[in-house]
DNA sequence: TTCCATGTTCCGCA
DNA sequence: TTGCGGAACATGGA
């Protein structure tokens, strides 16, 4: 699930539910989904802390803390979410950190898979360098970055809209998204679309993106010729009525029209 | 039982 | 040097 929509819409959970809150405790219950770093470092540092704000650089959350320059990062993997917890409920699913405040009041970090991360970085600069990551696709790709990261790369638009440390955000559905609603073949080289192309592909990521928040990450609430509800075998093109064709773009698995969005020659 | 899955990383090869 | 395929990681559903 979380691509940049999801965790956009995290964020803005965390917000509302979290922000201002003083943490009495946390509760590392998988020591996998903290890394290389330890424990000790979240149930020390945390405790008597409140998050102050939180940002997102591509499909990472990362939380300030008041009064101190720590950032506490969240990845999600792929099946991460949070889940905030108002009573004093039983934990079901997959908690991995859960973190108390002193109201009673819970926020889980939730990840079956284990894929994801919780960390903790002394500043922005930290994790930036660590993470190596490229700038946010929706709040940080302006036209000339995106020209000079399409024009330079040798690699198939699929794989250039998924790079994280060119474009940060965009995973494997909504790089098929984004591709569909242009009605580029996800197997076509980036440095080969016209400049017409790289136009409208570049004004489809924004609003393929912003469309996806608006709807709350709910394929029923997308607009009608959105692929992402008929992506899986044996569906129908929405725009055409052509059946989606799956196929493998760099190791993953790509759906496509092979009606709207013609193969590369 | 086997294959596949929204993520990232690492290795070998072209 | 860049990009690709494949494997690995961890877990569960079809």
């Amino acid at each position: 699930m979380p691509e940049l929509p999801d965790v956009e819409l995290f964020r803005k959970y965390l917000d509302s539910t979290s922000l201002h809150k003083t943490i009495e405790e946390v509760d590392v219950r998988s020591e996998q989904v903290v890394g290389d770093r330890q424990p000790e470092e979240l149930t020390t540092v945390l405790p008597g802390r409140q998050f102050y704000s939180s940002l997102r650089q591509g499909k990472h959350l990362l939380v300030e803390l008041k009064k101190s320059n720590y950032l506490l990062e969240f990845h999600f993997g792929m099946t991460g979410f949070f889940n905030y917890l108002t009573t004093q409920e039983k934990l079901t699913g997959h908690p991995r950190v859960v973190f108390t405040f002193v109201d009673g009041t819970r926020l889980v970090y939730d990840c079956q898979r284990k894929l994801g991360e919780v960390s903790l970085f002394e500043n922005f600069d930290g994790f930036l360098s660590v993470k190596n990551l490229g700038p946010d696709a929706l709040n940080q790709v302006d036209r000339s970055k995106f020209e000079r990261i399409f024009t330079n790369s040798r690699a198939m638009a699929k794989s250039t809209l998924m790079k994280q440390e060119k474009i940060a955000g965009i995973g494997n559905i909504y790089s098929d998204e984004i591709l569909f609603q242009t009605g580029i073949h996800p197997r076509v080289k980036a440095s080969t679309l016209a400049k017409e192309e790289r136009d409208r592909l570049f004004k489809k990521m924004k609003e393929v993106l912003n469309t996806a928040i608006e709807s709350e990450v709910e394929p029923e609430k997308m607009p009608p010729d959105y692929l992402l509800p008929h992506r899986s075998p044996g569906s129908s093109c929405p725009k055409c009525g052509e059946d989606i064709e799956k196929t493998k773009v760099s190791g993953r698995s790509a759906y496509f029209c092979p009606r709207c969005q013609k193969a590369p020659k």
